[in-house]
DNA sequence: ACGACGTAGACTGGATCCATGATGGCCGAG
DNA sequence: CTCGGCCATCATGGATCCAGTCTACGTCGT
């Protein structure tokens, strides 16, 4: 009855999914979706009307048909035949395995990285690092409103994960770390250090501790870290999630 | 000129691609086409014409688009605006890197296995160790057709290392496995092992040794085996492929 | 003879149309 | 009053149609 349909309340264009300026058009409406999705903006669960969003976003349903094909390719929908597609809404046991892939992938790209890290990228490792103190100070001054606080963590947290996926050298890598954020949300793990400043400022030290390791160029210790560091944000996020879906809707039906 | 088209001489379906019988048209027909692709059916950098598809498998050329969209997604063609799809030629590098994941999934499926597997799934290692020594004979029985001692071991490959991430528990993790085999098609490693029984006989010894570590329930010693295994796996493999590389049309242009 | 421009062909990509399948409500019977 | 079946409605999935674009070939000019 009360199914949220995905059609918001945004009418205008996001980035620019009409015209093939750059490149395909379905791959264009893919990103939009995509990002929308990892926003939380169409919520989990909530059916994917291809009209609507032909309509919503100028288009026919057509490339909107071949990007919700690409979206379950990804994980991100379910298709369900004749029926439509939905937003997978990720159980516990989702967030547990795809944080145990992360912390896999992430330990064995650091640990390459660790001998193969350029200067550039440590110096973005290292502007990461300040951006994460930054938010722990805006997490501070902030009295009521953290969304600078978040934008500063998220911003920080992505591109020093990024840097060390990438420093590690393998493409394919990457590509499949890029994919599990197509399964659960990385905005998820915000939720689970909560506005605490203790836990940010933990958080920022286990960072450093990684950029460290890094540094020395030391393999197995950055690996250890970053396994280590990647449990301790999973343990946490599942505890966080567990507890707030005895009365938020994780399951709603 | 000589560019190889995918209209192959094959006018009949191959499994049932038309009518969606147990589930979707187009899941079906993107199975049809990963397993021409896989199998080396369709040439690697030959286009994908829609219409010829289409025509072949007896629908229109909608569900072919999707379908191209879908195997876009998953990394086994490239969509080129306004030229088409073509079925991706791996590189070495991709080789390397994709044989790296490989043993590194492997590696962490097994680790959980030594402690998970059940005694069904014990069985069936077991039978496709047994398939492996079959394979051996195989090939020793086999004068020129070893078709027979492939496909008996590429059974046995599939099946055990599938099993070896069953046991694993994690269904994601699965799910990647799975996604690495439409990058760099599995019958590849049956190049590397050339008919050799010397070779063939190492690898069955190999995975008899993995599975003596996950009967004993040992996670370490199964982990460093599998990560060793797929290893000199992929040196072999990299070696052959440089080796016919040399006269084989590796790229053409 | 060689190179550049123009044109024709072919293929992809988007839009519209139609049939099929599923769902939810309504009505009737027990 | 409740349960089961029937029907209307709606959304998907496939087919056909049309326009845009890229390529390749041929011709013309130098």
């Amino acid at each position: 009855m009360a199914e949220a349909t995905a059609t918001g309340s945004t009418p205008a264009r996001v980035t620019t999914p009409r015209r093939a300026n750059d490149r395909d058009l379905v791959d264009s409406l893919v990103t939009v979706l995509q990002e929308r999705i990892n926003a939380g903006e169409i919520p989990a669960g909530s059916w994917l009307r291809q009209e609507a969003l032909a309509k919503e976003l100028g288009v026919s349903r057509m490339p909107v048909r071949e990007a919700l094909r690409e979206l379950q390719a990804r994980g991100s929908v379910e298709l369900i035949a004749n029926r439509g597609a939905r937003v997978r809404l990720p159980s516990t046991r989702d967030i547990i395995e795809v944080y145990e892939l992360h912390g896999l992938l992430q330990g064995h790209a650091g640990e390459a990285a660790a001998e193969l890290i350029t200067s550039q990228q440590l110096d973005r490792l290292a502007a990461a690092e300040e951006l994460f103190r930054q938010s722990v100070e805006d997490l501070r001054a902030a009295d009521d409103d953290t969304t600078t606080a978040q934008r500063h963590w998220h911003e920080a947290n992505t591109e020093f994960h990024t840097v060390i996926i990438e420093a590690g050298g393998n493409k394919h890598l990457a590509e499949m770390y890029d994919n599990l954020h197509h399964k659960v949300p990385r905005n998820l793990t915000w939720i689970a250090l909560g506005n605490d400043v203790r836990r940010l400022e933990k958080d920022a030290a286990e960072h450093a501790g990684i950029l460290d390791a890094i540094g020395r160029g030391d393999p197995a210790a950055t690996r250890a870290l970053l396994t280590e560091h990647v449990k301790r944000a999973s343990d946490l996020l599942v505890r966080t999630v567990d507890e707030i879906g005895q009365d938020s809707p994780p399951r709603r039906r």
